[in-house]
Order: C-alpha cells, then structure tokens, then sequence
DNA sequence: GTCAAGGTTTTTGTATACAGAAACGGCGCG
DNA sequence: CGCGCCGTTTCTGTATACAAAAACCTTGAC
C-alpha cells in the first residue's frame, strides 16, 4: 500500500480541525474515520501520533483522543509567550545577525511591501513568514529557533483574521523597517523591545476581534 | 492484556536512553525490543509515539525512529532559552503573584535550605523543583507555564550534574531568596533579571564541565 | 421514583499476518 | 579491479482478528 497514507491522513484531519470541521473537546473516533478515510485502524491511530506531536489533539488512554484546539483565554497565552519568543530572537540575533543575513532582511522587506502595494495577501504572508524566520535563525540558536518556528507555524491559522484590520499592514511594515535598523546598530534591546510590541499587537487585535465576535460568551 | 503495557515500555525506554544504554543515533529495532519486552510490534510503536512526544526520538518514515539526545551545542542552547523562559515566568509573576504563592515560595526555600542542610540532595530537587514550578504558575500564563514545565522536565537528567559543583548549592539558595524579594517587591525587571541568571549560571556550569571532561572533542 | 448492580455493547489496546519499500549482497559488465 | 544492476532479505507500514476495559442500558430493589 502506499506508505504514506498515514501522513495524508494526518494532514487531512489537521486541515479538518482548523476548518471547523472538529470543535474543542470533540473525540475522534478511530472507526468512523478509518471508514471515511477507506483504510484500517491503523494508519488511523498513526495520524494521531503526529496530530499529538503539533500538539492539535490530546490523547487519553483508554478514553480516546480529543480534539484539542486552544480557547480565547489560551490562544491570548500563546501570542504573549510568541511575542516573547520573538523578543529573545530578537535580542540575540542583535548581536549575531550576519550581514548576508541583513540583507535577505531588507529584501524580504521590499517584497513585502510590493506585496502590499499590489494587494497580493498571499505574498504578504509568506514574506512576512520569511522575514520572522530569518531573524529566528539568526538568534544562533538552533532550538529556540526551532520552537519559535513551532509556535509560529502553530498560531499560524488565527494570524490571518487579524490583519484584515484596515491599516495594520501598513503599521506592520514600518515596525519591520524599525526592526531592520535595530538589528543593523546591533541594538539588542531596541530589537527586542520592537519585536515583542510588533507581535503583542497582533495578539491584542485579536483579542478585540474576538470580543467583538461574540461578547455574550463570557 | 494489561493496557499500560506500552506507557510502562515508553518509560523503560526512556530509562535506557537516559541512563545512555542507547546513545544519539541509535535505531531502534522495533522487532527486537519487541522480543526483548516480550510483547509484539504494536506496543512498541506506541511506546515511539510517546518518545517523540517528549522529544526523545525521531521518527523517519520508512527509514525508523532514531535516539535524539542532544550533543553539548544543543545543550547549551537549551539551557539558554531555558533562562529565558524563567525569566518571562519571573517578569510575568511579579506582577500576578499572590500572597498565598509568596508564601508558598518561602515555604519551598525554607525546606530548600534543610535539605541542603541535611546533605539531602533528593530533597534538594524536590523542593527545588517545587520552587521554580510555583513561579511558572505565577506567571499567569498557562500556556507559558506547561512549556517551560516542559523544557524543565527535558533539560532534568542534565541538571543533576552540574550541581555536584561545591558552593553551588549555597550560592542557588541565596539567589532563591533575592527572587523571592524581587517578587515581594513586584520588581518585573529585577525578577526576571536574576532568575535568567539564576539558570544562566546553570548552563555555564554544565558548559564548563563538558569542556573539561571532554578536551578534545571538538 | 431513584439509585445501584449486572449484563450488553462499544471502543481502545494488542497480537498476528501480509504487502511493499529500502537496505544488502552477489553477479556480471566495462 | 571498480561500478552498476538485479535478486534477496530485512524492515516499516497496513490490514485483520482478538482481548479487555470502559461506557451504556436495562433491570431490580429500596
């Protein structure tokens, strides 16, 4: 049989759960899915092993797995714990930051910003993703590299709902090009003061984008 | 059967990597740890599932899972983003503790200083966990708190080493209680400043006795 | 009417069997 | 003598079958 059935399976589930499709809590029955998905158990069970490995579902033994999508109160802990993944990223890159490196910055920059001016979202986004990134490896340290690339990737499905806030791209781009400088004076601090506003913003517009949503929840 | 059979495995594995029965690298054959454990494959994979949730082995597809330990660089860097994170736990927790958890605290410190009084190195560990775990919960951010709970637990069987330094445990009690007053004091900078070098002082030990014991690895 | 106990059903966990891919070795060719 | 190709073997991935535990429902007693 195909051998990476298991993975499409995996991806396939992951995008169910981001779509909506499975809510928080929702258990996920290996047999119902195994029928769905036209395979065994088993390949079943091996999706959920890497879904518990992004951390997207929780299993309980003997009891199943869960769906384990993070609620507001969660999701406002981990943009906190980003902004400060990122403040650190920041602060060592500021004194390890290679000039190359500098540069891909700076041209990751510009076409972000041809990105915006053309209206292109999807340009946007992966600019955005590979100007963060290189300052993640620039920490010069591979681990927190590593898990800031995880929790970003992990955030990645509820950054987008909140840049559709008329001015934030614009916003957005100047605290890059702040950034950008803060890292070429080698200014630690600046850097990581800078990165850790940049990233705490998104977390509280999200924040009003979801108390706007739905005030009668709490 | 007995349904904990593969979490019991998963700890014994996680043992014998420990204890550097199976050093970085290894494969891990699943047939004869099945024969070994005198159970079939299934278990065995399972028990993989586990390892990789804790970050002890990498699963390869087709190719099987490998022991990951860390080498001394990604040590190292461990421990620095450890120190970092404490010291977010920390700047967090000053500002959100309470009184009930300051008192906790001193509790810890206080059996803290009788163990290491006592020569009593377990209950050193205990009490000193207790301490920094007190000081995770504080932070307010339970997201925050199970990732550096998480780190903490990785970084454990290399933690133990470091200790054996004579005048280390004095000089970690005394730290204790400079925390302790900065969160007294809801001083956020002065918290997180001394717990990052609290646990900089850590990985600088570690550091220093790796460099000593092996000279001409690198 | 409510609660508890027992049996039934559903579901997880494990064992075994099989298919397919990757690693290994021998053989032939240049 | 070195290199590449093909058959063999070993191992991962998947399917199916079975055991055991938890959830569920029914039934009986208080």
């Amino acid at each position: 049989m195909e051998p990476r059935r298991a993975d499409q399976i995996a991806e396939e589930l992951e995008g169910l759960i981001f779509s909506g499709a499975f809510g928080d809590g929702d258990r996920l029955d290996e047999i119902r899915l195994a029928e769905r998905f036209g395979v065994s158990r088993t390949p079943i069970r091996e999706a959920f092993a890497r879904l518990a490995l992004s951390g997207l579902v929780e299993a309980i033994p003997r009891r199943g797995v869960f769906v384990r999508q993070p609620g507001p109160v969660e999701l406002m802990d981990m943009f906190e714990v980003m902004a400060e993944f990122e403040s650190i990223c920041g602060r060592l890159a500021a004194a390890r930051i290679s000039d190359t490196a500098l540069d891909q910055l700076r041209a990751a920059n510009t076409s972000c910003r041809a990105a915006v001016d053309a209206g292109d979202a999807d340009g946007y986004y992966r600019e955005n993703e590979r100007f963060h990134h290189i300052i993640y490896r620039q920490s010069g340290n591979a681990f927190l590299e590593g898990e800031t690339a995880r929790l970003h990737r992990r955030l990645k499905p509820f950054r987008r709902v909140q840049l559709q806030v008329r001015g934030r791209l614009a916003q957005s781009m100047a605290e890059h090009e702040a950034i950008v400088q803060a890292l070429t004076d080698a200014a630690p601090d600046r850097a990581a003061a800078l990165l850790r506003d940049h990233v705490a913003v998104q977390g509280e517009k999200f924040h009003h984008l979801i108390a706007s949503l739905k005030p009668a929840a709490e």
